[in-house]
DNA sequence: CAACGAAATATTGTTGACAATCGACATTTT
DNA sequence: AAAATGTCGATTGTCAACAATATTTCGTTG
C-alpha cells in the first residue's frame, strides 16, 4: 500500500493508527523537548484543541505516559509531568545499566556475524564523528548503535523497558557535558562491548555493557 | 486512619480513588485469575455493563494494563489478554532476577538493623511452614518476603517493576510444582540472601538474590 | 456443494455534554 | 485586622450517543 499517497493520506494513517497513539507520541515529545516544565500541569481541553482532537484519546494517552513514569496524576487534578530527583534518576542508571548489561549478555551469546560486523562499523563511524569534532553525530550513531543491540538481543520486554527507562530519565533536563577526550573513553567502551560479543564473551559482554552505563550515571554525579 | 468508617465511607473512595484505578484493579484480577483466557478478547460493553460504569473508565484501564504487557491492542479489533510463549516467559525470569538481585544489593549497602531481624524472622516461619506442610502459607510467607525486600530497597521504580514482571509472567498459567524439597532448597536460598544482607556484602547479596530467583526459572523450564 | 459477495450485526473509536470537584476570591464574623 | 465561611470559575471525571470498522450471516452463483 505504498500508492495512498493522495491528499487523504492523513485520514488514511488516522484510521490505520489511532489517534491515540498519535497522542501519545506527541505528547511525548511536549514533555521530553521540556515544552512543558517539570511540575506543570498538563490541561487536557487546551491539548486536545490544540491537537485537534477530543479530550478522550488525550486521557488514555496521559494515562500511558503516567504509566510509563514520564507524568503523575492526581486524582481531581490531572496529570502533571513528573519532577525527577536525582536520587530518581541515579536509580534509572541503574537499571539502565542492569538491562543494557543484560541485552549485551545476549547478543554474545546469540553471536551472529552481521550483527557483530554492524556493530564494529557504528564503533569506527563514532571515532570518525569525534576526531571531527561532530557531537550532534556521534549522539545520533551512539543512539543507532544502543539500538542496534537492543534489536539484536531478540528479546521485546528487555528492549521495551530499555528504552522507556531512557525516556524517563530524559525528565532530568541535564546536558551531560562530553568533552572530545570523554566521548574518546565511551566509545573505547563501546569497543571493548564489541570486543565481548564478538569473542561470544557472554559474561564480558554483560560487564562491558552494563559499566557503560554506570560510567555515564558517575559522569552526572560529577555535575553536581 | 481508623476513623472514616462511617458508613459514606464508600462514597468517599469512590471520589477520593479515581473509577479507573477501580476498574483497573478488577481487570488486572479477571485476567491473572485467568476468568478470561488467553488469546481472548475483552468486550468493553459488557465489561463497563459487568462493573457498573461506562466504557471509558474501561478503556482507559485496559489501555495502561496493555503498556504492562497483560494485554494487547489490535487496531479496530479491541484488546486480548496476551498470550505469553516460552521465550517471552523466560525472559521475564531473567529479567526479574536481575531487579531482584538489584533490590537485595541495595538492601544489603542499607544495612538497616530492623529490617534484617524481619527478613530473618520470615525465613524462619517460612521454614516451620515448610514442616507444617502448609504450601498455601509458605507462598504467603514467600510473596511477603520478597514484598520486604523491596521496600527495604527504597527503590521506587525498581520496586514497581519486580511486581509488574510478577503480575506479567503469571500469564502463564503453569502450576510451578514444588515438592517439601525444593520448598526447603528455596528456603536455603532465602537464608543465603538474609546472609548476605545481615554481613552487608552487596555483591554476594546480588548474586543471591539473582541467583534465587534464577532457580525458579530452570525449575520452569524443567517441567517443559 | 463449495466459494464468493453483500447485507446485517456487533464492536471499537471518537466526540460532545453533563456532573462532581478543586482552587481562588470575596464576604462575613469575631 | 485576621480567621472562617460562602460563592464562583475552571478543570477533571464520567457518561451516553454517533461514526467508523470488523465480523458474521445468509443468499447467490459457478
Amino acid at each position: 500500500m505504498g500508492l495512498g499517497n493522495s491528499p487523504e493520506q492523513t485520514f488514511e494513517r488516522r484510521r490505520q493508527r489511532p489517534l491515540v497513539l498519535e497522542v501519545r507520541d506527541e505528547l511525548e515529545r511536549i514533555i521530553l523537548d521540556g515544552e512543558i516544565a517539570a511540575g506543570e500541569r498538563l490541561n487536557e481541553a487546551e491539548l486536545a484543541a490544540q491537537m485537534g482532537v477530543s479530550r478522550g484519546p488525550v486521557r488514555e494517552a496521559a494515562r500511558t505516559l503516567a504509566h510509563d513514569g514520564l507524568l503523575t496524576t492526581v486524582a481531581n487534578q490531572g496529570v502533571f509531568v513528573r519532577e525527577l530527583s536525582i536520587e530518581d534518576a541515579l536509580e534509572l542508571y541503574d537499571l539502565r545499566a542492569l538491562i543494557a548489561g543484560y541485552l549485551c549478555a545476549r547478543v554474545a551469546d546469540r553471536a551472529e556475524r552481521r550483527i557483530n560486523a554492524d556493530l564494529r562499523r557504528a564503533v569506527t563511524e563514532m571515532a570518525r564523528a569525534i576526531e571531527d569534532s561532530d557531537e550532534s553525530r556521534y549522539f545520533a550513531l551512539n543512539l543507532a548503535f544502543h539500538d542496534r543491540i537492543a534489536d539484536a538481543a531478540v528479546a521485546t520486554r528487555a528492549r521495551r523497558l530499555y528504552l522507556s527507562l531512557g525516556k524517563e530519565v530524559r525528565l532530568l533536563r541535564r546536558r551531560v557535558l562530553c568533552g572530545q577526550s570523554s566521548l574518546r573513553v565511551s566509545n573505547q567502551e563501546h569497543g571493548r562491548i564489541v570486543d565481548a560479543i564478538e569473542a561470544g564473551d557472554v559474561e564480558a559482554a554483560r560487564a562491558a555493557g552494563t559499566i557503560h552505563h554506570l560510567n555515564g550515571k558517575t559522569r552526572l554525579t560529577e555535575t553536581l
